[in-house]
DNA sequence: CTGAAAGCGCTAACAG
DNA sequence: CTGTTAGCGCTTTCAG
């Protein structure tokens, strides 16, 4: 059916070996030779089967990802995002990319030892039990977007402290005093750090914090425009809002519009992720930027890296950098 | 290293052939013979190689997902949520997936003849030149969200005449006789069906179509915005726009603002795909709902019937549905 | 129900 | 530079 290398051995009339020399390593093959293999396995239309390939090799230049969180998945703008960056480093190396949800992880730590897949790149609210199989396994991982205690692992984060104190910089720049935090469910992660680099910031500003000021909401803008309402609507309201996505902020944006609240006259809000939401909401949403374009490729690094035995850091953090547009 | 099948069958004292038939044919095998096999599997932590299998067994359960397109790929919402549904279905089916742009698409369907991939979807915006590359490494393909004269292959697409009739008839129930037609720069095959969707409609509902009511922009809402700033500063403006993609809509709800056009007291806007940002906008966006991850879903389900030798219907149109939300 | 043995297609010493 | 040969780990007839 499909020619092997044994057809273009026997038509080009020499050895096996000398056939994927000329392929896997042509400068080890004299000129003419070479040529009559390739002239052979062109009339047979022959290419080297990669299974049997890696088989021989034993490895296969695959790597995963997988995205553990429960509702959107690569739907999910950030992921996509974090993929995207991934998708390329490892075109770029030539690793072909399995990419998953987290559902099947059991299977996919199977897969790992099967040899299948000879590293993970895990994004987001990963269970420990998972990374345990995983380890068990001997699979080397990288975490992306997240960092677990108790594990050595290398992961990959945006610097969510610098993020939210660029934002609350931006917003008391602009002579804002009462800034209020919204929060959605994120992961405990992201929310803890969020949340600790508010609380900083506004110390580093001298600016006071109340609990009053600190609201928790759904990730939808539904629910978030519910708990803008009533955060906006008592007398004495906060000028700004500091809102832990974009998502929020468009929520953010909508309870002002109801309320009559011009944005940024009467209210100010900055949003989180700088996702393409940004520049379709009116006035265009002042957002923080993550490079999660970079945060994938350096997660495929770091895993090619590890596979290679190198050593690797434990964290590394992606700078974040604010995008001014008109809702400050 | 790593224990293979040979350790199990020595510590078991059974052939490799049975412990092989222990995983992949259990019921084969006596009972007791089978206990054994599985206590020394798991004493030596054996784990079946799928590299070994796939190469004995000339195959390797294993799709690949190339999103066709310039700008964005997996970062684009409307592929993403297609991916969303392969990756659902390929799962259920036990199928590893892996997803790449169509940047390297020469090295895919090299992949592709090696056997590392059994079947390709293709997303978008397909080369010609791809698929019949594809074909002639007789690998089996199939189209989503596209259709292309002159190759025989199966085809997954939404109805676009359909969504489009359901918004402008949605417009014309609320009384719009004016009803202009924005359209980004979408991809040919999509492009051409909305359009003609489009002038069907307007026929059918007996509604005047003027070229002044048609316009192209760019895929983003900045462009769009501009556009429409044109098209809606005139004294004989339209009461109603249909807008191609839920971009081009936010970039219309844009320019009515700062025109001062009250959405949808004095302009109704409807928008294309669904998609998140629908939500997000205020008044939210009425918009044709495109069963993208059913579209993903068929892809596969075709993909598998086309590989087992099955005939396949050559096109698959999925319905459309119109959310009715705020902006008509 | 179980075992022996012949591959699957390619690579990597090791000789020549 | 090229050929010989022994695997890589699993499946699958074909006998028993």
């Amino acid at each position: 059916m499909k020619a092997t290398i044994y057809d273009v051995s026997r038509l080009s009339g020499v050895s096996t070996a000398t056939v994927s020399r000329t392929f896997s390593a042509p400068e080890q093959v004299r000129e003419d030779t070479r040529r009559r293999v390739y002239e052979a396995a062109s009339a047979l239309k022959y290419t080297p089967n990669a299974i049997a390939r890696d088989m021989a090799l034993q490895r296969t230049n695959r790597i995963a990802y997988l995205i553990c969180k429960r509702q959107a998945t690569i739907l999910d703008e950030f992921y996509a995002g974090i993929c995207e960056g991934i998708m390329r480093r490892a075109n770029a190396l030539n690793l072909q990319l399995i990419v998953s949800t987290a559902d099947d992880w059991r299977q996919m730590a199977a897969n790992a030892q099967s040899k299948q897949v000879e590293g993970v790149i895990l994004g987001g609210d990963v269970a420990p039990a998972m990374v345990s199989e995983f380890q068990a396994r001997n699979t080397f991982i990288v975490l992306v977007n997240n960092r677990m205690e108790g594990f050595d692992l290398p992961c990959v984060v945006s610097d969510e402290r610098q993020g939210i104190r660029q934002a609350a910089q931006c917003l008391a720049e602009a002579g804002h005093r009462r800034i209020a935090l919204m929060m959605g469910g994120y992961s405990p992660f992201i929310v803890g750090e969020r949340y600790a680099g508010f609380i900083e910031a506004m110390a580093a500003l001298r600016l006071p914090v109340t609990d009053a000021d600190v609201t928790m909401c759904d990730r939808t803008a539904a629910s978030a425009a519910e708990s803008a309402m009533k955060l906006l609507s008592g007398p004495d309201r906060p000028t700004a809002v500091l809102a832990v996505s974009d998502v929020v902020a468009a929520g953010v944006m909508k309870a002002a519009r109801r309320l009559g609240l011009s944005v940024p006259g009467e209210l100010a809000v900055t949003g989180y992720d700088d996702s393409a939401i940004c520049t379709l909401l009116e006035p265009e949403l002042t957002s923080v930027h993550i490079d999660v374009r970079r945060m994938g490729e350096t997660a495929v690094n770091l895993l090619c890296r590890g596979l290679e035995g190198e050593d690797t850091p434990r964290l590394t953090v992606i700078p974040t950098q604010l995008t001014r547009r008109g809702s400050v």
